[in-house]
DNA sequence: CGGAACTGGGATAGCCCAGTTCCGGTGCACTATT
């Protein structure tokens, strides 16, 4: 940073006196401070922050403290209400609002006149609304001077075709007229804050990372060998774990299918998916946050938002398809600080329903009919999804994919064959996802301590055991200190003559994984790669 | 990619096995009915 060091704590000051005095906090605790302080100080921000840790005052004071309306990007709309709610208790005189297809035409031209007359701080939407050209334009008339947004993985994970907007946020806040950015996520492995970094297209940014380490849930791993025998250890876990638990099933069908079973047995579990109604998932949801049932069984709908503190077990009917997606979802277990346990029922093949759902290369003919139509219609998704009688969502993945390949194109009149770029770029990404895929093979069949092999996936190396772990527990558990000196060192950039440029996420005994830019993760044999097949660059 | 459910042929009464087909996660917004 250039500002002088006493500016900067100086600034810090200021944020703490404005957290105690509008939004009532004794103190901001340090990553915080840090962030806050960066925000007013010009910077854009990534913080990667454990849910719980208060991340949401960071832009609540940053947004107070800078002239100018907030615009708060959150993906769920019962997200943004509790936000909403728990801005205007917490702060006397602070209005909040926000725009979304659950408002009336009424509602939502109030809240933009309030906001247009200075009388709104905070203006939540999602992504979809800023999509939307009016919106848009009367977003931008209100010069936000901060963006904060919220969940910001999703930027990286929903954007590519689950929802396309996501991916074209970056354009769409400049479109609003570049405010400064906050991203605020719990869970990003150094892929995943590059991609939100550039999707946002942040300047000067500063990333805050504070504690992965959730030292009070104990992991383990159940391998199973028949998918009967895989059935009957989750029930009989599920139907015997004390207190408030969460089994989480990878369909579905799996999901209602275990919760009459454990209804069966006598337990009062509930079930959650998408599938079911609004109303049916809210009355899920309350009964669980009310204590009314033990046991939630659910797919991955059941996730952000969820904040009920006494969640002693989390148990994975079937492995996820990334670590990235695993943390996430074991750290809603224990958050009230007493211990928890979090339990996955690992069959290899189950590893081949995250291969299924990572999506797919589009088909060449359907580019080109895609690109076709944009150049008659324009590249407004619903437009080019008229023309082609293709599917809006996978129109709105292939014009994504267009659109990166426009901007990586070096040449800017090489129209050649853009088609391939998309095809060479959605298969790169599908060799991402797949290689996440092997990093949780790769936990899971691990006999490393499983906290240190998790927190170092998100880029934060442990040099000790947890000694909860079920790995540390048998005592199989390699002291991480023991490791041989090698030529590598963890986040050091290497080179290798096929996967290209790389940097190590992981070393051990005898052998290191490296994320290469091109390929994802690898894992190699240390042997091999000291033979002069990886290369260390700095 | 793998599992469940279905189809069809072969050998011969109700049945087995091999091959085929289909299905699978996350939510916004919008529209057309109740």
């Amino acid at each position: 940073m250039s500002q002088p060091a006493a500016d900067a704590v100086d600034t810090a000051e200021a944020a703490r006196r404005t957290a105690r005095s509008a939004f009532g906090h004794d103190d901001l605790l340090a990553g915080q401070a840090d962030a806050t302080a960066a925000l007013l100080e010009g910077h854009d921000v990534l913080l990667v922050s454990p849910t719980g840790s208060g991340k949401s005052l960071v832009y609540q004071v940053a947004g107070l403290m800078i002239d100018g309306p907030t615009i708060v990007v959150s993906p769920l709309l019962a997200l943004q209400q509790d936000q909403i709610d728990h801005i205007e208790r917490s702060a006397a005189g602070v209005r909040a609002g926000r725009v979304s297809s659950a408002e009336s035409e009424s509602a939502r031209r109030d809240v933009l006149e309030a906001a247009a007359a200075g009388d709104l701080e905070f203006l939540f939407l999602a992504p979809e609304q800023l999509a939307n050209p009016d919106v848009r334009a009367q977003v931008a008339a209100l010069r936000p001077s901060l963006v904060a947004v919220d969940e910001a993985h999703c930027v990286s994970t929903w954007g590519h075709d689950f929802r396309p907007d996501y991916f074209r946020l970056g354009d769409l806040l400049a479109e609003v007229g570049e405010p400064r950015v906050v991203a605020m996520t719990a869970t990003a492995a150094p892929p995943v804050r590059d991609d939100i970094v550039t999707r946002l297209r942040m300047r000067s940014p500063l990333t805050v990372v504070t504690g992965f380490a959730r030292p009070t849930i104990a992991l383990a791993v159940e391998r199973q060998v028949t998918a009967d025998d895989q059935r009957a250890a989750v029930l009989d876990a599920a139907a015997s774990a004390a207190g408030a638990g969460i089994v989480y099933c990878r369909t579905r069908p799996a999901a209602e299918e275990y919760a009459a079973a454990l209804a069966e047995r006598g337990r009062r579990a509930g079930v959650y998916h998408a599938g079911l109604g609004h109303r049916r998932r809210a009355e899920e949801h309350e009964a669980f946050m009310a204590g009314e049932r033990e046991v939630m069984v659910a797919t991955s709908a059941f996730g952000m938002g969820i904040d009920k503190p006494d969640v002693r077990w989390i148990l994975h009917a079937q492995v996820p398809e990334s670590l990235d997606t695993y943390y996430q979802e074991v750290g809603r277990a224990g958050r009230d600080g007493e211990p928890a346990t979090a339990t996955l029922f690992y069959r290899p093949e189950d590893l081949s329903l995250g291969r299924f759902f990572s999506a797919g290369v589009p088909k060449r003919a359907d580019l080109d009919r895609v690109v076709g139509a944009a150049a008659e219609v324009g590249d407004e998704p619903r437009a080019v999804a008229d023309r082609t009688g293709l599917g809006p969502r996978k129109v709105g993945r292939i014009l994504n994919l267009l659109e990166l390949a426009r901007q990586s194109r070096t040449e800017p009149e090489d129209d050649l064959d853009l088609a391939a770029v998309v095809i060479e770029m959605a298969e790169s990404h599908r060799q991402l996802e797949r290689s996440r895929v092997e990093m949780m093979r790769q936990y899971a069949e691990s006999r490393r301590c499983r906290s240190e092999l998790l927190i170092g996936y998100f880029g934060e190396p442990q040099d000790d055991r947890c000694g909860s772990c079920d790995n540390c527990r048998a005592g199989v558990a390699p002291d991480p200190r023991d490791r041989a000196d090698t030529s590598y060192a963890v986040q050091g950039r290497v080179r290798h003559e096929d996967f290209g440029d790389g940097v190590v996420t992981d070393l051990e005994d005898d052998r290191l994984t490296v994320l290469f830019d091109e390929v994802g993760y690898r894992t190699l044999a240390l042997d091999l790669a000291e033979g002069g097949l990886l290369e260390p660059l700095d």
